[in-house]
DNA sequence: CTGAAAGCGCTAACAA
DNA sequence: TTGTTAGCGCTTTCAG
């Protein structure tokens, strides 16, 4: 069974190929009858369209780029699942690519999708982007351009759009329940600032503690890696440098948390008795540990929905000759109270 | 800035479309000054050459179709996430859909790759999928095809390749490090042996256990869902059951494995002095246990990376006219030994 | 070393 | 309702 064309249904079926073109596409210029014959063949024969060809006439190639750091760890998986699903719904493919957190990579890559035609891109940084200049470029040749969760902070209000997480709103929701817990002296284990995620939960977490009239106690937040060693050895140094322990732990990750909560037990204290702890991310482990985890859900999927919408929309408004409408949406993450700061019955 | 052709550059360095195209492919016969100014005008004019008509002249579309269940969970992102890798160091793009373990969609997508002119296709199969007619039609066309971890086991033998994992040699080499550990009563958590990976699991464990003259003692084989609730259950089922409890767990998956972990602990046996736990997989999580759990690394990363490679050797030998070489990996996993079972010293 | 010509497979004016 | 024509942007014979 040889490769049939839509030119060599037509010859078969003493049609021209637009003609065929027609009625594969089921225009209603096309008599109902010839649409049978054509469909029947095309069947027959297996007829297999070539969107490459289709895309190259049309001058749309029906293709999405993204463009991750990775396809590895929790967050960018179901991302990617997100952004799949969503852009399928939508009538588009996806060329995903991964930039391996290196700038380098990104670049080439970002170039890769160019020549690949797609109508739109939507990107996380590598962590180690620097120099957004190829960015920009896509931005003034008005490549439809989405950003999640890693975004470029200097596009703010240009065409291009972005989605994020509240992580500052999360991180609030955390102290302001750990407070209502019974909890006053709440620490943080928190990563560097220079990561907006950190430093947006690290404000939260600061402001949550003032709008509940509890002082900011500097002593109780630890810089340290955001790993379970990191958060075990965060949680050491507290136990040893305080005159008492705190009452709580908000780390700025599960990881941090889980390691947290190890030392604690260890320690002879009872979470959520002694000390409740909180993390963040929602990682899967998180229902795992003894006491389940209570922390903050990002709706990974939800963003990478969010962002295929985005560009959709950008796609639709640059189709019509509109200028396109970026938009910047900022999710909202939801609390998930757990064994591990519960300490009073639920409401 | 407009978008330039290779036409376009051509017009305007006064010369044929053929030598620009040349020219930017680095052909030796164009002279070095030719190439030079081609270059320095597609730098000036920011060419982005169009794959897609490229593709279609030359009847290879650079990429290729990866088909997986989703994009959730700990297995096929990294599955992925080395297709991905492995896939652009040899040259290709990947469009990647899911088939969210529905037939239909499954069908839908092969359809969607072949329209897009993949020059190949990695499918790991939907667990719904019971008719394989649209495989064996690729097959019968000769479209190159490499099933992973879900094969069509129908195909072995024929033009088609797959990668899978050992999983017998996984349970076997598991149950020979409990024997080694002392254990002497080591209970065997299954799943449903419709499925391979389960199957192939408790034939190891049965074989591994005769070749070290242990009896096979049915009661100490559970089947019970591979969730942490299950591994729990089957747990309580044994204490409550049996006259004195196993000295050893080996679950088929490192959920219930936690589960069992947990009731055992609760029970007041003390892992792993009392009992030993394993589990299969090497999901993040288990490292995150009290104890460590032991477990069997399946290489996901790697199995990405061998489909690939097996692709593209079938690509190479088809494009010599030669008959495309299939053929099937079978995957060493490496057993990794932690807390949870080690009750001797390491060697 | 360079150019002319043809065509990959499809779609979309424009005609009939 | 159908056909004619042209061409998307590129590569690749074949000639020069």
């Amino acid at each position: 069974m040889q490769r049939v064309s839509l030119t060599e249904l037509a010859k078969r079926l003493n049609l021209s190929p637009s003609t065929v073109s027609r009625a594969l596409a089921d225009h209603n210029e096309v008599s109902e009858a010839t649409k049978q014959r054509v469909r029947q063949l095309a069947r027959e024969l297996n007829y297999q369209p070539n969107q490459l060809a289709a895309a190259l006439r049309r001058g749309r190639s029906g293709t999405l780029g993204v463009l991750v750091p990775h396809i590895t760890g929790h967050f960018f998986p179901q991302v990617v699942h997100g952004i799949a699903t969503e852009a399928s719904r939508a009538g588009f493919t996806v060329m995903i690519c991964q930039s391996n957190e290196d700038a380098q990579q990104e670049r080439r890559n970002i170039e890769l999708l160019r020549h690949n035609q797609v109508e739109g891109i939507l990107v996380s940084l590598a962590n180690t982007t620097q120099d957004i200049s190829h960015f920009e470029e896509l931005r003034q040749q008005g490549v439809p351009l989405v950003f999640f969760d890693r975004v470029v902070e200097d596009f703010r209000g240009t065409n291009v759009s972005a989605v994020v997480l509240d992580d500052y709103q999360g991180a609030y929701q955390v102290v302001a329940h750990l407070v209502a817990q019974g909890c006053r002296r709440i620490a943080h284990f928190s990563g560097p600032l220079h990561l907006s995620i950190h430093k947006n939960r690290h404000q939260g977490y600061r402001d949550a503690l003032l709008a509940h009239n509890l002082p900011v106690d500097e002593d109780l937040i630890v810089f340290c890696p955001q790993t379970q060693a990191g958060g075990a050895e965060a949680m050491q140094q507290l136990l040893r440098t305080l005159p008492a322990p705190p009452d709580a732990v908000f780390a700025s990750n599960d990881l941090a948390a889980v390691g947290a909560m190890r030392v604690a037990k260890q320690a002879g204290l009872r979470v959520p008795e002694d000390l409740a702890v909180a993390g963040f991310s929602n990682e899967t482990f998180t229902t795992l540990t003894e006491p389940n985890l209570t922390t903050v859900d990002q709706g990974c999927e939800t963003m990478g929905i969010s962002a295929v919408r985005l560009l959709v929309q950008m796609l639709h408004t640059t189709a019509e000759q509109r200028k396109p409408q970026p938009r910047n949406v900022v999710l909202k993450p939801q609390l998930l109270v757990r064994e591990s700061s519960l300490r009073k019955p639920r409401d």
